[in-house]
DNA sequence: TAAACCGTTGTTTTT
DNA sequence: CAACGGTTTA
């Protein structure tokens, strides 16, 4: 058992401010924290500090922005008092909350959570349906209007009355058969779980009174990237003790595009009428060259409260400023520069990359490889989007909710079964005639007489898997999916080349799957579901692992590292093109200062080394395009930087290393196929391959890269070049 | 029915 | 460049 902390281990190193803070007592409290002043501790602190003076643990919750922070929060809170509280997503928190109460308003406890790619799905099929022009009528786009509506709680039928033109009414209309089809389906959207929340709390009062007189205190982290539901929730759970904690900086609100309201913060003290503010401004993490530039970028920003953070840390290095002829030769001097640190006596893990888009790393992994360091790209979404956790997800969606005829249709014929489109446009009418879910229909197959015999066959049988894989709902999710793959034979019907990949990507989910019966027995299928779609990147990342991760700057929020390298600044990535196209509220400025704060964000995550680069040319849409550095540099206090003259001279050779190393093979369709068949599918020393490319060779080399394997081929037509065989580091740990 | 082929289109960040 | 949708062909 945990040694029980005395109150002084919880006060121990804090500052007056953050004191003033932790031990503050009842009633509402903005903690306005700058970057690196020690928020997240502030909040644990508090945590602690609230359980050692008497409150019982379940009756206290606090809302983290990922999944990753609350495990987090939760594990320093025990360690600090020896008692476990509920931290958790407001996503997690509100659909953990719906299994129990959706029925209040009507609908069904089983429901389906999707995630964006089956919302546009569903708006895809709608928009098919009302034969829309798909050109004026994006589904994307449709998805963003609806988003942005549901982000100010405005039904389909506010939109539709407030709708002005042909254009926007049909919009509206879209929304409403959104709404419909999410509801037909037994489905919510992501938005959903907040909104049916704050359905029951106002539908049912009484419903709300239980979780108000529940929790004595509601502890929010990172407000400033909340949204108009979120602080309506939270105002709503504590609408009783009126002990709310809110933690943020505005300067890093970098969600306005997911409806952040920095107004949650900003009228806080309005909101919540008597409430006591302390202001962190106390930076602890970074050097002072750091947080000088960190602070001159921040400060053109016009829409701001003036906030200055003070260190009593010494200059530390200047940050280093490199530009380079292209991607590759930026991601070369990156992977050369972590060497050198690590060399210095850095951990990969202590050394982090940041970048704007995801597509960035494609280069970092390549360089990294070809060095051989360790690294891992932050991406858990990604795994967990692969077409086949996707099917697999799908099965058991449908055996959890069977309404959930989006899986359904999904999964119909996955693998294929001979139930093809004609079938299932046959099988759908019908259940649409009948008002019955898909599946119902699927059950009477054998009774249908307008189907074929060989579809009726087909129908059959997969009606005779559904009901052998629903028998084994009780077992043990690892269980249930291995036996469901063994029963559709899933990874064996994929094409040959895809069929190694395929192994490697269920193996994964398996083992993830294991992990959680492993974790939260009890949990059963809905609870694994349901956490398999609320992941966020972070959550995948094995801090432990030595390796050095890559990550967007929206991931990178709330983290630190020893060291820190920023890539891509250049215009119409940071800022982003798109992002200065939104035009927040109207102003082009607002876009702007968003992407200066995501900067900002950046610097201001590293502790004593700072590495700024851009590239004058990048692949953009599989062409070479002439890029402009980014206005931010320009920003950076000179006196703080430190130009590498190596940068200038390395550029040149680029084309070698882009020769040298191609670039990763991407995993959904395995460019390499293999040509004597004799082997096992195997890419073994003496393989002869072909490549799109790059023609017919033969393989001389293979070597490991963490999980990953590297192949050298020697191509008949041009020599001898590596590949890095995509691996699976996204898995989560 | 399913594989193979062709043309279009999109192009940020994520719970 | 790749992902998707639609068409053609076996």
């Amino acid at each position: 058992m945990p040694r029980r902390k005395r109150t002084g281990d919880i006060l121990a190193d804090l500052t007056d401010s953050q004191r003033e803070a932790v031990c503050y007592g009842e009633g509402p409290l903005l903690v306005v924290a700058g970057a690196g002043t020690g928020k997240t501790r502030v909040i644990i602190r508090r945590i602690a500090s609230l359980l050692d003076r008497g409150v019982p643990p379940d009756r206290v919750v606090a809302m983290t922005f990922t999944n990753k922070a609350a495990d987090e929060m939760r594990r320093r809170v025990e360690a600090l008092v020896g008692k476990d509280v509920y931290v958790s997503t407001f996503h997690s928190f509100c659909a953990r909350l719906l299994r129990t109460e959706i029925a209040h308003i009507g609908r069904d406890p089983s429901f389906t959570i999707c995630d964006r790619a089956d919302s546009v799905r569903i708006i895809r099929r709608i928009v098919k349906d009302r034969e829309l022009d798909p050109a004026t009528f994006a589904p994307r786009d449709i998805l963003a209007y609806v988003a942005v509506r549901k982000d100010r709680i405005r039904s389909p039928q506010d939109c539709a009355e407030q709708a002005i033109g042909i254009v926007e009414r049909t919009f509206a209309d879209v929304y409403g058969r959104y709404e419909e089809a999410l509801a037909a389906n037994n489905a919510l959207d992501f938005d959903d779980l907040l909104l049916k929340t704050l359905e029951v709390f106002r539908r049912r009062p009484e419903v709300l009174q239980e979780y108000q007189n529940a929790y004595l205190h509601v502890l929010v982290d990172e407000y400033q990237d909340t949204n108009l539901p979120q602080h309506l929730i939270a105002r709503a759970l504590q609408g009783k003790h009126r002990n709310i904690t809110a933690v943020g900086d505005p300067d890093q609100m970098i969600y306005s595009w997911r409806g952040a309201r920095l107004e949650n913060l900003m009228e806080f003290e309005e909101d919540f009428p008597g409430a006591h503010v302390v202001t962190l401004e106390r930076n602890y993490r970074s050097s002072a060259n750091i947080l000088r530039a960190a602070s001159a970028c921040i400060q053109r920003n016009v829409f701001r409260r003036e906030k200055t953070l003070l260190t009593e840390r010494e200059a530390g290095e200047r940050i280093v400023a490199g530009e380079f002829a292209d991607s590759f030769a930026e991601g070369r001097w990156v992977a050369e520069k972590v060497n050198e640190l690590m060399d210095g006596g850095l951990r990969p893990a202590d050394i982090a990359v940041f970048y704007r888009t995801k597509q960035q790393s494609l280069p970092l992994e390549d360089a990294f490889a070809a060095l051989a360091l360790p690294h891992q790209v932050v991406d858990s979404i990604g795994f967990f989007e692969r077409r086949e956790i996707k099917d697999v997800r799908a099965y058991l969606q449908l055996l959890v909710n069977p309404r959930d005829n989006q899986s359904c249709l999904r999964i119909i014929n996955t693998p294929r079964r001979g139930i093809g489109a004609r079938t299932v446009a046959k099988l759908q009418a019908e259940a649409q005639r009948r008002k019955q879910c898909l599946i119902e229909v699927v059950r009477d197959g054998a009774e249908l007489d307008w189907l074929g015999p060989r579809a009726k066959n087909a129908v059959t049988s997969f009606w005779q898997l559904y009901e052998r894989l629903s028998s084994l709902k009780r077992a043990t999710v690892a269980e249930l999916i291995r036996k469901l793959l063994d029963a559709t034979d899933y990874v064996g019907r994929q094409p040959a080349e895809e069929r190694a990949d395929a192994q490697e990507i269920v193996d994964l989910f398996v083992g993830y799957a294991r992990q959680y019966d492993r974790n939260s027995p009890g949990g059963g299928l809905i609870g694994f579901l349901q956490q398999a779609v609320l992941v966020s990147d972070v959550d995948g990342w094995n801090a432990r692992a030595d390796a050095v991760p890559f990550m967007t700057l929206h991931s990178a929020k709330g983290l630190e590292f020893d060291a820190v390298f920023l890539v891509g600044l250049e215009e119409d990535i940071l800022p982003h093109r798109r992002a200065l196209e939104e035009q927040i509220q109207g102003s082009e400025d607002a876009a702007l200062e968003e992407e200066r704060r995501l900067f900002y964000v950046g610097m201001t995550r590293a502790r004593h080394r700072l590495f700024i680069t851009c590239a004058h040319k990048r692949v953009v849409r599989g062409r070479e395009e002439t890029v402009a550095p980014s206005r931010f540099l320009d920003e950076l206090p000179q006196e703080c930087l430190v130009r590498d003259e190596e940068s200038v001279a390395s550029a040149g050779s680029a084309q070698d290393f882009a020769r040298d190393m191609d670039r990763v093979l991407k995993r959904k369709r395995a460019s390499l196929r293999i040509l004597d068949d004799e082997g096992d599918g195997e890419l073994a020393c003496g393989v002869r391959v072909s490549h799109p490319g790059y023609g017919d060779g033969e393989i001389v080399e293979v070597s490991m890269l963490g999980k990953r394997r590297i192949v050298r081929i020697n191509f008949d037509a041009h020599g001898v070049m590596s590949f890095l065989l995509a691996g699976d580091d996204a898995a989560p740990a």
